[in-house]
DNA sequence: AATGAATGAGTGTTCATTCAT
DNA sequence: AATGAATGAACACTCATTCAT
């Protein structure tokens, strides 16, 4: 009776086949977690990270409120998970593209078109804007949130204007006397100034205009301009 | 044993009084909705709009709950009422220092250094940005306010650097080719942008410098430079 | 024009009534309080205090849910309100009892009688000891509700007991050689330990013939019995 | 392409296998039984029944959920479960040291010698009363389980001391007057009452101290002594 | 006009249990 | 048998607003 060959395979397949097999693909977790911050945003956007509830966001994402909290653990969770996902992802984004331009100056006209641009082309700005704003007002009242902002701020935004700056003036492209961090903190004052006035005013803000002219500003700032004057003399 | 009769006489009077003649005076109630308003803004900068409570209010005023919806029918009201305070005030105030500046051209320079010095001057402007910011982000998801709001922008904000603009043409200071909408537009936006990071990284936003560097642009934007270098040949 | 002086009088009169007077009498409160009490008394006992949910005590007193914690700030609150109370009422009056008698082994005999004919004498006794018993073990983890009921342990219950064996101890009622802390601690223990298991068991526990069989041990442990046999033998 | 009908014929054959034939062998069924139950009584213990999430056992015990909702059929079944094994084990190993003990007096002895050293032999003697405590209150609430907690308690342990006594009185060791059945439930009444405020107090409660006095009370109050007493006289 | 107790719908979060895989 | 994602009813608690006094 019995083949002890054959039920060791079996057992053996029996076995692996329980123990080994994720239920779930770790694609299809990454998969929820977007949809759920892709919902979350919209809701956010809609009315505001305070105002928006779980519930909407439940409601909206079509799962239930245990799933949601399967994947976060709260409503500040998803908020900084967005956060976080948006930087990473355009900043991405922009530094790839950077990197593929050789000059300092061509590189912050691009980056500056990039800016006037943005209205046109990606229709979420808007949003984008609002809530970024909103949620970095919260985080004047967060200790612990306004450290993380405050970094990414610096570390990733205000660098990477910094660097550029410095190049820039390297290779001789930007005026030596060029303050990089004070340029690059107002750089971002500037963009920010403007996008919130657009998100808020919407389409009866001239964004594109405002921001060329504050890009034409910048770049008159940063360049040898001043010291062209001179030699044209 | 009382005077049961009086009694109902002195009744009568009271209620007739009050429903009849104004047992309080108009100043009475300026004074005690601007108290509430105060308190209000204390409490708004604080937590902000939607985490602060009327309870907050109410604890912080004195006064009871009662009291203060006698004045205020919502919270929103007293947010509102804040606002369009607050916006009279600082605008008045400005208007009158600068309708006793001659020159267009000191004038964007009194204004500019108004704004530089607000962080060492108003030791409530942080908290001032904070609530006005975030007022302002509320107003794009309620049309009512943010009409207001808009309105309020135009007329009033944009308006003063327009009209400063306009003169300065006219009297040859500033560039005849300046186009004084987008460049008033562009003024409030960077105004803002700067004061947005200030209320948010509070110290550790270099506030004066960047404004000061922002000022400097503007100035060097509306004024003949170009042509000053020219002259300067 | 006008009566200055009356009008003076006048709104003297009405400033008064209307500041003065309170809106509910500081009685109306405390009888709401009692009532949120009584009602999280029985709550607590028929279902143990985790298991109980606010909305039961809101039903249950016919009281909405705000209301309630107008009252008390938590769940919790009201559960170490009912203790408190509870317990002041009960060793107040049994402190009561006792100073009216003279004797110390009189007064223990009291005490052990009282607690005999709880069962019969007290419909609420077998709630009294769940809800009690529940609420002290919580408090083994949670440090701060551990030192409230310790504290209130030794310096109200076991003080009790130790105070009437020094006194007895004093006037040769009670063996000199008797440890006062530890027969206090044992007594509540003995007292505790068969009120739980009455608690739990109801009715089909010998509640009184235990209780007395233990007041037996107890008051032949105290008295000078023991030494009287040793001398005797 | 794949081979339809073999696969289905090794489908069909791992189905058959599940259902038919038991895969894993009822003692491994037992150990997980045992690893969940071990598990669950830590958790219990350390934040009580109520408190304490299938989660955490799950975290614990390193299974799945559903893993163990093959073994139990719910959280309480688990707590049923668990104080069922824990009554047998503690109550039979009392047993077999019991047996070899010959004399009645002795057996008491050991008994109440085996409690008072819980507290330094046994570690976890605290969470075991506490996670016992809770499930009795508990049972309180729920007919069933208080009919299985009475029959154990009844049957189990009083039974234990009830036998020892009536033949502690057959061998003329204790007083024939004992009523066992009273002094039994009072045994466990007084030996519970102490663990209990142990288990709460913990380490500022002289457990030991207070069972030792409380064991030399049980025995003066069964040994012959009060015979003497009267015989004294 | 003033009071503050009362209201109750709504909030984020938890968790025992289920069930498709 | 094992997995762990999904479910959704509960939960304690909040707070803008109302209204009897």
């Amino acid at each position: 009776m019995g083949q002890p060959f054959l039920d060791g395979i079996f057992n053996f397949a029996i076995m692996r086949m329980i123990k080994v097999a994720p239920i779930v693909s770790r694609e299809y977790k990454e998969k929820m977690k977007k949809k759920i911050m892709e919902t979350a945003f919209l809701c956010f956007a809609e009315k505001g990270f305070q105002v928006a509830t779980m519930d909407d966001i439940v409601k909206n994402s079509g799962m239930s409120k245990g799933a949601i909290y399967n994947y976060f653990k709260s409503k500040d969770d998803i908020y900084i998970a967005l956060m976080e996902e948006r930087t990473k992802t355009s900043i991405g984004q922009l530094k790839d593209k950077l990197s593929a331009i050789p000059s300092a100056k061509k590189q912050m006209e691009f980056l500056l078109n990039v800016y006037s641009l943005q209205a046109e082309k990606n229709p979420e700005w808007q949003n984008n804007i609002r809530v970024h704003i909103e949620f970095w007002l919260q985080s004047s009242r967060d200790e612990k949130l306004k450290l993380l902002l405050e970094k990414r701020m610096k570390e990733i935004y205000q660098q990477l204007i910094f660097d550029i700056l410095e190049e820039g003036k390297r290779t001789g492209e930007f005026s030596k006397s060029l303050d990089s961090t004070l340029i690059s903190i107002l750089f971002w004052s500037i963009i920010d100034g403007i996008s919130t006035y657009y998100g808020v005013m919407k389409d009866d803000y001239p964004y594109r205009k405002v921001m060329e002219k504050a890009g034409e500003m910048i770049l008159k700032e940063i360049n040898h301009k001043s010291e062209y004057h001179k030699e044209d003399i």
